[in-house]
DNA sequence: TAACTGTTTGACATTTTTGTCGAACACAAA
DNA sequence: TTTGTGTTCGACAAAAATGTCAAACAGTTA
């Protein structure tokens, strides 16, 4: 067969295998399910990626080296740190929305397995968080510009993007949020979080 | 073999089986180990608890029974919206940093088996969250006391309670921290957090 | 001590999931 | 048409995990 449709083919399973992994993390996906959300045989999988690990293992590095990153770009060091932190969350959430379902997936990679997701993630997104958020939000508090502790501070504002998506299963329940209602919510929560982010840490 | 170390022995399997649970999740969990972490044989987990399912549906029943609520008691509704939030953020905070690995176990519960695990913590905690919180942010929002929409508001609230809890893994290794560090870090959040809510929805 | 009860254990069965292999297949080029 | 290459499929093997059972065991009571 030609060379054209192997990659369709195999990308349509790293596709399928995307879908299930981040439904249903490493553990609870199945080869047999990605096999039928590919529309092939489960032997076939077996054909283009040897094992469940190595077809995980492509899976994540495509899907790092895709657009479907989280922040596709950092503001240089020039850019004050709000307006950066205000960028970030802008990009995080637009970036999220194209992939709900990957924060919390991430999250349980983190746990099970840090090492690997870690440098998977750090390959594609090479920014030491501590040189390019903590330092300059230090900098801002001695100055006066903004109040709290640094890390605090960080980790509020990685909380406010991410966990709407990684609890999403939750407070759609507890809300009794549709799932219509629930990604509008999600739309319009850029917009909050930047209005939030003018007063929450000013000093 | 007398009834009392029978109790305990369940006892001894409950906790390990927590403990498993909560680190791997259902499907990452192994019977295995979970008698490892107890010091008995697997067998016996068997003769305590029929099957997996039974052992892990007892787990949860038992973990919402016992003191181990994030949030014990909520504030009747006389009590003024703004300082419910700080109410709840308080007691969820001290509760999470006994129990720091629940938060995550449970987004993934309600991803796999919302159902399931929803009718185990609303029998426990009976709470509208709607009536409760929602509502009244409403209210206080068009009293001018609180700005920005209620559902963002509450879903804010939570957000920063959990994900330090949830994004643990996570954060430790993108900032570094040591278990320690974190752990210390988590412990002085209560008071960040009180007071950001000071300003964070202020009009 | 003998009979009884609840517990533990190891050997085995079953089920589920993953992995392998060779035959069949489709299609293109010789 | 034959040969060759890459793909698919079904049957089967292997591995991993759960579940069952009867025999041994440890205490308690008669």
């Amino acid at each position: 067969m030609l060379d054209q449709e192997s990659t369709d083919t195999e990308a349509l399973i790293i596709e399928a295998a995307k879908k299930v992994f981040f439904r249903k993390g490493y553990d609870g996906a199945r080869l047999q399910e990605i096999a039928d959300e590919s529309g092939i045989g489960r032997t076939a999988l077996h054909y283009y990626f040897r094992s469940k690990e190595k077809l995980f293992s492509t899976v994540m590095k495509d899907f790092f080296s895709e657009t479907e990153r989280r922040v596709t770009q950092f503001d240089p060091c020039e850019v004050p740190i709000v307006e950066r932190m205000r960028n970030f969350a802008s990009s995080y959430m637009k970036s999220a929305l194209r992939n709900p379902e990957f924060d919390l997936f991430m999250l349980n990679e983190f746990n099970n397995n840090p090492d690997f997701i870690a440098e998977v993630l750090l390959k594609t997104i090479p920014v030491n968080m501590h040189e390019h958020f903590i330092v300059p939000i230090e900098e801002a508090v001695r100055k006066g510009e903004l109040k709290g502790d640094p890390h605090q501070i960080f980790i509020t504002l990685l909380s406010v993007c991410m966990f709407p998506f990684t609890g999403m299963a939750m407070i759609k329940k507890m809300l009794k949020f549709s799932d219509e209602a629930y990604m509008d919510l999600l739309r319009q929560r850029e917009a909050f979080i930047l209005s939030f982010l003018e007063t929450a840490f000013k000093a």
